[in-house]
DNA sequence: CTTAATAGCGTATCTCATACGCATCGATCG
DNA sequence: CGATCGATGCGTATGAGATACGCTATTAAG
């Protein structure tokens, strides 16, 4: 069960060394760092599931002490923030284009493949948490990018924002769906006793190829977006 | 830590009476129902948050031991999916009418209105599950309605799961962002380094007024998801 | 060399989910 | 009408997991 609090501005925000804290100089050198804890846990959640990722699993991994963690992350749920935003280090990798359409299409594109990559994040991304730096860094180069195309910041920032909500969304029904088809979807249907309480939904179960893959909507719902943006900046 | 499995499908499809169990008649007949154990659980979640709804403080709110509850649900997590199937029992609330543009945008504000009653449930709408029987009701329903006013169902479908994927991923910013305005959400931008840092998000941030709801931003994105796909329907 | 400031971490505790088994209750059957 | 069977209600025990506390080890500064 995963629910966040308020307070994780200074968790992402506070001021740090490389390290995780501000380290004077004096006392002992860390083996440890906020990093390698964080990074770790999210190689064990991409292979293994975010229920996977304990203190004491996350230790033994590490080579150390369970409450060692709790030197350099307060506590576990403030490490699934940590590791969310981890995700977005590293540049954003959007191609440079000419046109708004192509940036908006690559940064869809892109949150789509991060949550393909980590699925486990898609729950944390839905879950109530601040903006972190490394989010901040990656909305910060789309709008760059946006901007050196011609689009105004003001109308980037709706425009990012729109393209964001629907590739989140559109996700969900991707993941955990690897292989799934809409016969496997709509298994329920199989029941004669189903077809006759949904009869739409069997209407256009019917008329779907059995093994068509779930995943193609992608690619055509964020075309649909776009065409929306385009239309609404025609009119402006 | 939330994450559902697989085999939740017998959970929502499998053959019961509206206790529960297929009950042939023999035995005590049961007070606890899992209607009853549900509907309990969705209002802790509601008032307390996800978080709250343990499996000892549900018994307690029921007045009954805790191994009392394995009796009609199999277990926490199972629990859980059947919170959120649960929360598309009774008829979906989209107006009738004559164009198939109202009908999306009433679904649209519809599932916005039910995540922004339950929060908790984006989480869980996003974590892996299958459709359970009540989504399946809500949705034959609006195709139902899409078909009534002439859009055949195939096409239904892609604009139900277009402007859901929209919904869904929309409304996250929206909650617990309840009061928050643009100039909290951007508060790290305070800190000089950091406007450095984020240069394009710095400009956009100061042209937005400080007291702006970040709330406003669904109904735009939704009508720029319907104009593209208006335009999709036009050209066809 | 002393000492202050940290890092590493073992142990104890608390919260939770849940397996097991017994007691109980009622409808059915003899 | 009483025996019986099948289901329910639930106390207790177990085990996983997070984390508070406090001790020890380590190193730089003085």
């Amino acid at each position: 069960m995963l629910l966040l609090g308020q307070g994780d501005y200074e968790l992402l925000w506070g001021d740090r060394t490389p390290d995780g804290r501000p380290r004077p100089g004096r006392g002992r050198p860390s083996g440890l760092t906020r990093e390698r804890i964080v990074a770790e846990a999210v190689a064990i959640a991409d292979a293994e599931g975010l229920q996977k990722v304990s203190m004491k699993h996350l230790a033994d991994r590490l080579g150390s002490g369970v409450m060692s963690l709790y030197r350099h992350v307060p506590g576990k749920d403030e490490l699934v923030v940590l590791m969310y935003d981890s995700l977005m280090a590293g540049p954003i990798t959007v191609p440079e284009a000419d046109h708004w359409r192509d940036v908006l299409l690559g940064w869809g594109r892109s949150v789509r493949g991060l949550f393909h990559d980590h699925p486990w994040a898609l729950p944390v991304a839905t879950g109530e948490r601040p903006m972190g730096p490394h989010e901040a860094g990656w909305v910060d180069q789309v709008l760059g990018r946006l901007d050196a195309v011609g689009m105004p910041p003001a109308t980037g920032l709706v425009a990012v924002l729109t393209v964001d909500c629907f590739a989140l969304g559109a996700v969900r029904p991707e993941i955990g769906a690897t292989g799934e088809t809409a016969a496997d979807f709509f298994r329920f249907l199989a029941d004669p006793a189903n077809t006759g309480r949904f009869p739409h939904l069997a209407r256009v179960a019917a008329d779907i190829a059995p093994d068509d893959p779930v995943e193609d909507h992608f690619e055509f719902g964020l075309h649909r977006v776009l065409d929306g943006l385009q239309l609404y900046l025609d009119r402006q």
